[in-house]
RNA sequence: GGAGGAGUGGCCGAGCGGUUUAAGGCGGCGGUCUCGAAAACCGUUUCCCGGUUUCGCCGGGACGCAGGUUCGAAUCCUGCCUCCUCCGCCA
């Protein structure tokens, strides 16, 4: 959520914003209109408050002398009414102006490039380069199920499309994945590491912005469940965790590290990615979270970035990393960065992690500050998050990229201790 | 799921319809004293919104959350949330 008063002192850059972001200003229109309103109806409303506390003292200190109020009562039982009336029209309003700013996107940062789609996000560097093979590399899906670790089949059997079974190595190298993934962000990157609830409740998505405006992408539990939502990613009840709360300067910054299954609906994705890990309803996630000072916020957006790099170095995979350009950034985000890993049987570079700057946008939604030593007042804190890594594409990758004309697949090296084997063979 | 109790500033804790403009204490900060420190003493100490002539001042709001009663609510009423004690169930 953008400042109210700085999107009413500075309209103009919210609607470079949105052009930007090749998004409607019609939005903007609609919330300044109410806006406008809202501002007048508050002042009436606190005139008002101010005359009738001033009546009720007088009328204390008449009551307490024993004399006769009743000509002051029945004036502040008018003012009364008066409030009372004007309170609902401007609750109306507020409702009404918040419903709009909540769907107004964050503003990207300059050193954002300006594009329309994902055509025009800029590479940024690329590490390590495509694995040559002697024969036609085959699909991932191709080799899991060749191996008997991944079972699609039934899967859907049990829950339906978009949903996997991991069996013997298989399930093995996920875990082993996740472990190798907490332990590097732990031991070495400074993250606390967190187990956190994967059913959260509409406040927290909407402080980190999945709603109002995502209601369709999220799974949720049938009544008499509280209203409670699956989370389609560790984000939302990481970056919660400090919501409504006035941290220290000290505190800062604080990381976070999170690994969790991750829920989404997938609405409006059919026919994409239908087969393989890529596009699941259900997917394990290592994530990592920021909370830092405004100042710091871009450079640790790169050491968030390069955090999440690290794990693909040591696992020895291919991968670029992309300046997500304004038409393609996501709605809370001010600046993203996408990693991208080789796939070599589809040729292609897939999304792997996807590591944002929110700036302030999340912690104003979700009421998270700071209070700097010897300032007055407080300040939103900055958040960031990314994946390090989505582990089932991960495997994915680790199938396509380290796979032998024969079938097995070599397992990297940093795993073979968890994995207790050095090749996955059928 | 059932029965009872409780939620007040950074923390403890009083207040239970009108000088509460949230007492008092602890902690924090500033000062006096001191060579320096401790102690003692004095002062100060929440957040949000709006206005403003902006080192400040004025107004409104917030006592778990949301409503209600009233001229006036921390205080009375209703619903919800969280925590504690006991019973039931349970990995």
């Amino acid at each position: 959520m953008l400042d109210i008063k700085f999107v009413r002192e500075n309209t103009d850059k919210v609607i470079e914003a949105l052009k930007k972001r090749a998004e409607d200003t019609e939005i903007l229109d609609r919330f300044l209109g109410i806006e406008h309103k809202r501002k007048d109806a508050l002042e009436v409303v606190e005139y008002l408050r101010h005359k009738r506390n001033k009546l009720s003292q007088e009328i204390g200190y008449l009551k307490k002398e024993g004399k006769d109020a009743s000509r002051l009562l029945s004036n502040a039982k008018a003012i009364s009414d008066q409030i009372t009336g004007k309170e609902n029209t401007l609750r109306e309003l507020e409702d009404r102006a918040m419903q709009e700013l909540l769907l107004i996107p964050n503003i990207p940062d300059e050193s954002v490039p300006v594009g329309r789609d994902e055509t025009e996000n800029k590479v940024i560097r690329t590490w390590g380069a495509k694995p040559e093979f002697s024969f036609i590399p085959k699909n991932h899906w191709d080799i899991g199920e060749g191996l008997g670790i991944l079972d699609f089949e039934r899967a859907g059997k049990i829950a339906g499309a978009r949903f996997v079974i991991n069996r013997g190595a298989g399930a093995r190298l996920e875990r082993a994945l996740m472990n190798f993934m907490l332990d590097l962000h732990t031991k070495e990157h400074g993250y606390t590491e967190i187990l956190p609830p994967i059913l959260v409740n509409r406040a927290s998505m909407t402080g980190t912005g999945q709603l109002p405006k995502f209601e369709d992408d999220l799974f949720k539990l049938e009544e008499d469940s509280k209203g409670l939502l699956l989370i389609p990613t560790a984000e939302v009840p990481v970056t919660n965790i400090h919501r409504e709360e006035i941290l220290k300067d000290d505190d800062l910054p604080i990381y976070y590290t999170a690994h969790t299954p991750c829920f989404r609906r997938e609405a409006g994705s059919y026919g994409k990615d239908t087969r393989g890990l890529i596009r699941q309803h259900q997917f394990n996630k290592v994530e990592l979270v920021r909370f830092v000072r405004p100042e710091d916020s871009y450079k640790e957006l790169e050491a968030l970035t390069n955090n999440a790099e690290e794990v693909l170095k040591r696992l020895g995979l291919h991968y670029r990393v992309v300046s997500l350009c304004t038409g393609d950034i996501g709605f809370s985000a001010a600046k993203t960065y996408d990693i991208e890993v080789w796939f070599p049987a589809q040729e292609k570079f897939r999304e792997i992690s996807s590591c944002s700057d929110f700036a302030d946008f999340q912690a104003r939604r979700a009421g998270i500050r700071f209070k700097r030593e010897g300032k007055k007042g407080t300040e939103f804190v900055h958040t960031l998050n990314g994946s390090g890594l989505a582990i089932g594409r991960t495997l994915a990758a680790i199938l396509e990229n380290f796979q032998q004309e024969d079938g097995s697949v070599i397992i990297p090296e940093v795993l073979v201790d968890t994995m207790g084997i050095d090749k996955i063979v059928k």
